[in-house]
DNA sequence: CTGACTAAGTTTTTT
DNA sequence: ACTTAGTCAG
């Protein structure tokens, strides 16, 4: 007992320690949140004799679930009491469930799932055979609709098209589960729709689960979408014995169906939940917490928590403003270098951090001319690159035959004379004959029988299909990376990546990579090799430990801590990023859309707040005046939530005024030529240009993008646009803008 | 059927 | 700027 509980504070106990009802614990950043739900399963299985076997263990990546792993391991392996914990995330978890259950459900045992490009090749399947105009119903936009319904629980039956767009995309969704069927394959949000539904469906077999999953514990619970809350209250059920852990202020993940208000549903759904609140942080000083509370205070809709720190004092945080992108980086890569050699600290304890991954260009450049050694966190993950998705293509194809995507991923990769016009006329067949394209390729093994294929088409698919059919035959007999080997023989994949280029080597070098990674599943079956692969978004970083800086996105700075952190880009159309505040620039929107854009901003401005707690000791946030963006050279504004840092929590440069001063107001109205209204115009002076009324009129006080705040001067319409003509005080001089850029500032 | 050209569209990311 | 999807001549 004295182990499990040593160096935590009184409120972590109280957690670590609680009964058996419902718990959650709501807690700041650094404040210990995946260290009590760590101890918390140590401790019941030490000392209140749970057995592991009935304690189930939600973490959101699954690199996190192997360090919690690793960890209660640590707190109490010698007494080997860890047999049967499951420890996953819900995705994980989810599709083993239903590889077992597959008799409950109408897909076999086999079934494949499909990642999010996956997806996107079934759904442009979709447009096409609804001949939906790819214009107006993008693959990516009906795919990210339908996600959104299976988040909410909501099966392609149970959509209801509330307006006409929505009826496209009822008949998509339902079409495209229909595709995904014959594909024998699932989709992530598949994974916990299917078994939720499973559950409902199905007393028995829930009652068997919630037998087993005596104990359910949820970490970052504020980044769980409705499913796999629904998901979580059925499994503790009556004994509802849930502990959940989270900060909704660190809900950044909305963007793909995550709802913080989760959190405040089970409060409401489990009213004698206890609740526990830590609030010490233990990460970072009482400057950085105070810079993090002025960005985070501005939201609406959360409750105001109180971080504070006994840690002893520190630097405030450091905003500098570069000329550039590239002077950003020389100004990290400076600062690293000047606090390296003074001794006080080691590459590996700073971070960068920044909104979008093109911005990482310019910091490894940098990093690069000073011949720094850096870690790039994320980007492009190994699983997504295509040498290694076209070799996975292979083994699925192999595994489920029904596979469609990914039978017409490589079907001509190495290209082997099966173009376009070939498999369109082949799935067409297969069509007419009732089978899945795979099914029909099988046939064409049979000399007798019969199809529109050309003799050289189909000796082309004849070769593949003897191919396909051997290695359909030594699976079993084979180990997952045997097979790798026979395949990439088989169809000379190593040559066609051979193209002599530096690239086409490092593809190689990936493909062998995938294979060793498969010496790993020697001895277990296919499908094992094949469902983690899926499963997983990137291979373990052996070199995680490796003393340099680290690139990352702030999305991917989750849940990590580092003595010294960078934050680049903190403009204007970054940071919070253009997207999300396209909204509040739109003159004339709804007010839905208006709401939706609050949110948007919300939630850019909880990724600031994430971003600006990762720091122990010093953090610098960095903007620059001038960027390169899509090719041409932009300017942003410092953005609005450094502007939310209480002046005592920060130095270094001022930031430039945004607004406009009373003085400055009347002064320049002075000046204004009002832009009369039609009404007092005779009507010779009434031109069908000039009798269009403006939006603008001399005396507004509005706000642009690039120049912040100025007072409008004066405003026509010419050509069917308003011209606005405003002076700004933060340039010190006056601009022709257009209105659709300007929003008018309420004085 | 393949390689070369052109147009379009650019968040965040884990599963 | 840069990638990538789609079109077209060889």
């Amino acid at each position: 007992m004295a182990d499990i509980l040593k160096g935590l504070n009184e409120q972590q106990r109280a957690a670590v320690t609680a009964g058996d009802g419902p718990v959650l614990v709501l807690a700041g950043p650094g404040s210990g949140k995946t260290r009590v739900l760590t101890h918390r399963i140590a401790y019941l299985a030490q000392e209140r004799n749970v057995r592991a076997w009935h304690i189930m263990a939600v973490t959101f990546t699954n690199k996190a679930a192997r360090e919690m792993e690793n960890r209660v391991l640590g707190m109490l392996g010698e007494s080997g009491k860890l047999d049967g914990l499951s420890i996953g995330t819900f995705h994980a978890i989810c599709a083993r469930i239903l590889r077992v259950e597959a008799d409950y459900t109408t897909f076999t045992r086999d079934y494949a799932i499909f990642d999010t490009e996956d997806q996107l090749a079934v759904m442009s399947h979709v447009v096409g055979d609804l001949n939906l105009d790819p214009k107006t119903n993008t693959p990516r936009s009906l795919l990210s609709k339908v996600s959104a319904a299976k988040n909410e629980l909501i099966a392609a039956r149970e959509y209801q098209p509330s307006e006409y767009r929505d009826e496209k995309i009822r008949r998509a969704y339902q079409r495209y589960d229909e595709l995904l069927r014959e594909n024998n394959a699932r989709d992530f949000d598949d994974l916990l729709m299917h078994t939720v539904q499973l559950f409902q469906q199905n007393a028995d077999v829930l009652e068997r689960y919630q037998r087993r999953y005596q104990y359910v514990l949820v970490d970052e619970f504020q980044d769980t979408n409705i499913a796999q809350y629904t998901l979580v209250r059925l499994l503790a059920g009556e004994r509802r014995c849930l502990f959940a852990v989270g900060d909704p202020d660190q809900s950044i993940y909305a963007f793909r169906g995550a709802d913080y208000r989760n959190v405040k549903r089970f409060a409401e759904d489990h009213p004698d939940a206890q609740v526990i609140m830590l609030e010490e942080n233990y990460r970072s000083h009482q400057a950085i917490l105070n810079a993090a509370m002025g960005v985070i205070d501005q939201n609406t809709d959360r409750t105001k928590k109180n971080l504070f720190s006994q840690r002893k004092k520190g630097p405030l945080a450091t905003i500098y403003e570069a000329y550039s992108e590239d002077d950003e980086a020389h100004y990290v890569v400076e600062t690293i270098t000047d606090l390296v050699s003074k001794g006080e600290y080691k590459p590996g304890d700073f971070a960068i951090m920044y909104r979008t991954n093109a911005q990482s260009r310019a910091l490894e450049d940098g990093f690069r001319r000073a011949n720094m050694p850096y870690r790039l966190v994320g980007a492009t993950s190994f699983y997504s690159r295509k040498e290694i998705k076209d070799v996975m293509a292979y083994l699925r194809l192999t595994h489920n035959p029904s596979d469609n995507v990914s039978f017409e991923r490589i079907v001509n990769v190495p290209t082997r004379g099966i173009g376009q016009k070939t498999i369109e006329t082949m799935i067409t067949w297969a069509r007419d004959q009732g089978m899945s394209p795979p099914q029909a390729l099988f046939m064409l093994l049979d000399d007798k029988i019969d199809s529109p294929l050309s003799s050289r088409a189909r000796a082309a698919l004849v070769g593949f299909a003897k191919m396909l059919q051997e290695w359909r035959r030594v699976r079993d007999d084979l180990m997952p990376a045997e097979l790798i080997s026979k395949v990439l023989k088989d169809t000379g994949y190593i040559s066609y990546l051979d193209d002599g280029t530096e690239q086409g080597q490092s593809r190689i070098e990936n493909v062998l990579e995938l294979r060793g990674y498969a010496e790993r599943y020697n001895g277990l079956p296919l499908v094992t090799f094949l469902e983690e692969i899926s499963l997983v978004s990137d291979v373990d970083t052996p070199e995680d430990d490796l003393n340099r800086p680290s690139l990352m996105t702030l999305h991917s700075a989750k849940g990590l801590e580092f003595p010294v952190v960078f934050i680049t880009g903190v403009e204007e159309n970054i940071l919070p990023h253009s997207r999300s505040i396209a909204p509040e620039r739109r003159p004339g929107i709804t007010e839905d859309e208006r709401q939706e854009g609050i949110r948007a901003v919300e939630e850019e401005r909880r990724l600031m707040y994430v971003g600006i707690t990762r720091a122990e000791q010093r953090l610098y946030l960095l903007y620059a005046t001038m960027r390169s963006l899509y090719g041409d050279s932009r300017s942003n504004l410092p953005s609005r939530f450094l502007y939310d840092i209480p002046d005592a929590a920060r130095n270094g440069s001022d930031l430039p005024r945004r607004g406009v001063t009373e003085g400055e107001r009347r002064s320049y109205q002075a000046m204004t030529t009002w832009a009369a209204p039609a009404s007092y115009l005779t009507r010779s002076e009434e031109t069908p240009k000039s009798s269009a009324k403006t939006r603008f009129r001399g005396g507004d006080v509005v706000f642009h993008a690039k120049y912040g705040e100025g007072v409008v001067i004066s405003a026509k319409v010419a050509g069917g646009l308003e011209q606005v003509d405003v002076m700004f005080p933060g340039i010190g001089g006056q601009k022709t803008i257009i209105a659709d850029f300007l929003k008018k500032v309420e004085s």
